[in-house]
Formats: C-alpha cells, sequence, structure tokens
DNA sequence: CAGATCATGTAACTGGTTACATGATTCA
DNA sequence: TGAATCATGTAACCAGTTACATGATCTG
C-alpha cells in the first residue's frame, strides 16, 4: 500500500490542502507515514496528473498560496476499488525480538534491563497512543457506523501495544525465575 | 536498525556463507527481511570492509566457490553494543486499518465480505506462523536461557497474530449487530 | 526435460526519510 | 528576539525489493 490512498482518503472526506493532510497523517495513530513535505505535496501532483483530484489556489495576502484539493468521481471511484481490494497481513517489525534472539550473550542482570528498558518503552508508547487517540483531530462522523468503524481502528493500535507489554512483562517474570534458584542456593 | 547486526547474530553463533544466511533471514519468522541477494552479499562485503568479519573461501569442483564468513572479536564488540542499545518501539502497519478507515463508503455485505476476507487472511498467516516455527531451520540452543528466548520471541510473533484474529473476529460480530435490528423490523 | 539446489553477484527501481529553502505573522 | 504556525516545494540519501545473469548438478 502507499500513502496514495490514505490521502484519496481524506479527500473524500473534504477538500483539503497539502498542509492540512501532512498533519493529518503526521498526527494519526494508524497512518504509518511521517507526513514529510517530499511525499504529500508529491503524491498530490501525481493524484493531480491522474485525473483522481481537482485543485483550487487561494492567493492570500501575505501568506504563501493555499491549494485546496477536492476528489474527483475517478478519485472517489479509485478509492473504492482499492478498499475492497484483498486485505495484506499485518506487517509485524520489531528489531528488540532481534536484539533478544541474541541476548544470551547478556549477563542476567543486563538481560533483565534490556527487557526493563522495552517494557518502559512500550508502555510510553502506549501512554502517547491513548492521548493521541483522545485528542485525535476532527475525524468523519458521518454515520454511527463510521464513528464505530474508526473506534475499532483506533482501538487495535491500543490493543496491540498491551498485547506487546503483557508479553514483555511475562519475559521478565519468567526471566527472573529462571535466574533466581541458582542464587537462592545453600 | 539494518540487517547488519541480523547478520552478524547468526554469525555470532558460527560461521556461515552469504547463501545460507540468505535461507536463514529468508525463511525467519521474526526477522523482517525477504533474504534477497542484494542486501545479504552487499551488507557482508560492508562488514568485511568495516572488519566485523573475515572471509575464507573455499573452492569447490564444479560449483561457485563458497565464501564463509566468521565474527571477529570486533564484530562481537559491535554486536554486543547494539544489543544492549535502547529498544525501539515496535513498529505496526497495517493498510487493512486505513481501508478500515474509509469503508464507510460500503454496503453491509461488502464491509462484511471486507472484515471476513481479512479474518481468512490473519488465519491464514498464523498457520504459516505456526507452521514455520514448528519446523525452524536449526537455531541456536547453547543454553536453557538461550533456548528459551528464541521461544519467547516466536511466542511474540504468534500472539500479535491471535490478538489480531481476535479483534477481527470481534469487529465482524459488532459489524453484524449494527446492520441486524434494522433488517429485522417488522 | 523442467525445475530445484548450490552459490555468487549486479542493475534498476520504489518507498520512505531528513534536511534545506523561502517568507510573512503571531506569540511568549 | 527566538520559536511556532502557515504553506509551498526540492535535493540527497537510505533501505529494501524485484529481476537479471551465470552455470553445474541433482531429482521427478
Amino acid at each position: 500500500m502507499s500513502i496514495d490512498f490514505a490521502i484519496l482518503g481524506f479527500l473524500s472526506w473534504r477538500p483539503l490542502a497539502g498542509y492540512d493532510l501532512k498533519k493529518l497523517i503526521a498526527d494519526s495513530e494508524f497512518l504509518p507515514w511521517s507526513g514529510n513535505n517530499n511525499q504529500v505535496y508529491t503524491t498530490l501532483v501525481k493524484l493531480h496528473r491522474d485525473e483522481l483530484v481537482t485543485v483550487e489556489v487561494q492567493h492570500q495576502e501575505s501568506l504563501p498560496a493555499r491549494k485546496t484539493y477536492s476528489i474527483t468521481e475517478k478519485g472517489r471511484a479509485s478509492l473504492r476499488t482499492w478498499i475492497i481490494s484483498a486485505p495484506d497481513t499485518p506487517q509485524l517489525r520489531n528489531s528488540f525480538l532481534c536484539q533478544l534472539a541474541w541476548a544470551d550473550a547478556l549477563q542476567t542482570a543486563e538481560l533483565d534491563d534490556l527487557v526493563g528498558k522495552y517494557e518502559h518503552e512500550v508502555e510510553m508508547r502506549l501512554l502517547v497512543c491513548r492521548e493521541k487517540i483522545r485528542r485525535e483531530p476532527p475525524a468523519p462522523n458521518r454515520t454511527a457506523r463510521e464513528t464505530f468503524l474508526w473506534k475499532m481502528v483506533h482501538d487495535n493500535c491500543v490493543r496491540a501495544y498491551e498485547a506487546e507489554l503483557s508479553w514483555a512483562r511475562e519475559l521478565r517474570r519468567e526471566l527472573a525465575r529462571l535466574s533466581k534458584p541458582s542464587e537462592a542456593a545453600p
């Protein structure tokens, strides 16, 4: 998947400028892109070239011109085709697993410290996630069903971090159990 | 993180050729890389240039020469530094969430079909994951702790897909509840 | 005879990132 | 006075993918 449909999605909600899209993408919890200029602005040029969006330029006094993009019928059709296309499996990439795979080179205390750091990292990420969702920028709430869908999307993010956190805690507990008996020997 | 440490990790276990590493990476459940030639072979050249590994060339009759790479002390130190470095948060990228966010444009049956396809996709992925783990290529089992660490790493993958699956099922159930009452009206 | 396995390597491309550049306005 | 907000855009780079190229040997 590319950022194209994330942008088309927002434009299917309402007309927006590149600057707005950039912020919406950067602030979103479930969209995996940083929302950097290069990506957003060049994608908009491409979508316009392909006639999936139209532009309207508003010249403003003492501020750069604002280009408001709107989705076209062709754009709406393209978005719809993508939405009903076969979903991909979620991509899990967790570099900590790779660290852990070779972490037997560490001493007990070092390993506990490493897992502790990961636990803390995930805790922090979960807080950020919840906070981001709490004050999510205005999102479409056109129908009860749409509100529900967005709720479930956000729920997915929270649950993923929660599952990760409980795994990390279990890992730490088990590692402590593995190392303690020998220390407690008479 | 880059593939460098995944390669150094395997080499910290035992000497291997690029061809072996490529397969180990491709077959691994928790390493997120495809294990394509370009990446593996060029990384090995780089690691060698940086003196993190040494090479030994075995000329074989009627087969291309085999280059066996071994980790150096410098390589082991570099790997260790990375292992104890602050872990990153796991990266979740799920394009289905983006599809779902704009799926209110679909009709009840279409939406149910979409979520059903996702559920099936995750089910299949979970099966593949379990199967891959069941016949994982020989992995280091140097200590009981290392065996435990690898078990937990694999567990992490399985649990992530299980969590995803239960989320998808709940989503589908709730969507059915949302749409049925109106249909059941007299 | 086609296709997998062994074993190396390169070319072209996509997708994404950081950082730079401009320039007015508002706020602490 | 320095930083943030508004608003556009480009350059250079890194990571990763597919596909190509070679060529013997083994298996169905």
